[in-house]
DNA sequence: TGGGTTGATAGATATATTCTATCGTTAGGG
DNA sequence: CCCTAACGATAGAATATATCTATCAACCCA
């Protein structure tokens, strides 16, 4: 029965018999088979087919909702038992906006001290990507932005404030500059994130309000590449501060604070709200709670 | 799986494995594999039992906690996309204290005609078996006291004031009277409910504030053997007023208001505290606040 | 019309489940 | 101290379920 419902969690994840069916370690009449038995049992069609995958019906969209809830409940037991015996074990997966990613060391660090035996795996991906790979069950935990884009049930756990910086050398225009404002911002050629991520659409706002344009020389999703272009000296971008300072700063390459406004974002851990969470879940929260608490003083 | 969980419920219900395989409808050696299995997969013994069921094991009653819930959700999501099909349908078990049981009829009525397919089986219990029930699953919500024994995880909606009445014929001594007080009643030998159950431990409790002391000439755990014995003349009963209106009074029966003082309990429907509710147990709350507000009015 | 893709179906095989029958242990009574 | 009844575990057979491979039918797109 819960193998089944994990047929469909696999089937809404990824819109196609085969690859729902290989993601869940069957083959594809397996999956078929056990869809079709759970549509059986609750006597109505949960899944709109034609000759492929169409849609859930809108009783297969409550079955899903249940059934998140069911497997969800299933590991948190499996994973609550085992931990009584060997401490915590497993592996945690955690999804990270790109600006946050330099920060994640601090969580995992402490983390691996207390507990050894949870291994990680670490994603980077958009802040709505986040939140939807939290409703699959296909991460543990997310760390992405707290204000925007709410969604429904999460529990958030702020972590920081993340503040911009100017990052350019020190022989470029504004190089010399102990702050900038976005209006002067505006005007320099940036190396930028794609408008899918979130951190872009925060800037071109902020640029936007100061009355500029934002019209990035150069877009990337890797803040890796961002930041080895602006490394030449012959390019700029607006990083956060926190990221900028663990790339790296030398002599010739400067972080400069901007204002007007001195705008901020905060930055937290999301997990789902399910009470009670997983251990290596529950146990991630306190590490957030004692790194927010570090780092606010 | 499920089955499996399911197995264990019954196990904690019965503490005796024959009659739980019986309650679950397979035979003892299925129920005995079946929660070897549950361990086998858990990797920890979650019953000790020597040549008999002696209790749980800690994690086993963790695995308890883990399985009410998630048989109970998958009980409701069947609930739930059979009801989107035929409306609701099914069977309500709700279970009331005696003093109550009166009114339960205020409750299904107006129920059964807005869901006139749903059965309903009522149980008279002691307030505490109540929550027992409650916590296993084995009825659907309970109609108890609000205000003491509170518990665990339970959702409470108020339905009525239970008021107390001397239940006595009107040639009997204080017969002819419009109020009692507590200490006068305190002399009177009364017809009560087993001290098992909370309404006696209630009188019990006001009868010693008056300076008396509760010797009942007669105990039983039904009502209807109370009334019967009051109706004959020659005994005398204290009873919430709404089950005195019920159960009727005549010319020569009166139910005479006890005051000094003139205590109440709040009487409520209870539910489980699961988010969301099996559709059938939402509806009777839905009902139960408004017949709430009509008895206020 | 034809090749490629997708999900359903058939039949064979392996695995799991559940039953009946029986055994070993233990608690309690005489 | 032994006998008995009750309880839960175990063995073995019958059955049911699950899963696989192979194939088919419908559909899409060129």
């Amino acid at each position: 029965m819960i193998d089944k419902l994990d047929f469909i969690l696999a089937l809404a994840r990824e819109k196609h018999f085969g690859r729902a069916a290989e993601a869940c370690g069957v083959t594809q009449p397996t999956l078929s088979a056990g869809v079709k038995q759970l549509e059986e049992q609750m006597g109505v069609l949960l899944v709109n087919r034609g000759s492929r995958f169409q849609s859930f019906t809108p009783e297969g969209e409550r079955v899903l909702d249940w059934a998140r809830r069911i497997v969800g409940d299933t590991r948190s037991m499996r994973e609550e038992i085992n931990s009584l015996r060997h401490g915590l074990t497993g592996r945690l997966r955690i999804a990270a906006i790109p600006t946050a990613l330099a920060m994640v060391a601090a969580l995992t660090t402490p983390y691996r001290q207390r507990h050894p035996n949870v291994q990680f795996t670490i994603y980077s991906r958009t802040s709505i990507e986040i939140l939807e790979l939290l409703d699959n069950l296909e991460i543990d935990a997310g760390i992405t932005y707290l204000e925007n884009e709410p969604v429904g049930r999460v529990n958030s756990t702020p972590l920081y404030h993340e503040r911009y910086r100017l990052l350019t050398s020190a022989d470029a225009p504004l190089g010399n500059r102990e702050t900038v404002t976005w209006a002067e911002v505006a005007q320099v050629p940036l190396c930028l994130l794609t408008p899918d991520m979130q951190n872009r659409r925060i800037i071109d706002r902020l640029i936007k309000s100061a009355g500029g344009e934002s019209r990035p020389t150069l877009e990337s999703d890797s803040m890796i590449l961002l930041f080895s272009h602006v490394r030449t000296g012959r390019w700029a971008s607006v990083m956060p501060a926190k990221l900028a300072e663990t790339l790296g700063l030398t002599d010739t390459l400067r972080a400069i604070p901007i204002v007007e406004p001195e705008a901020s974002q905060t930055i937290g851990l999301v997990v789902p709200a399910r009470e009670p969470m997983m251990p290596v879940t529950a146990a991630l929260v306190e590490e957030a709670k004692r790194l927010s608490t570090s780092l606010d003083a």
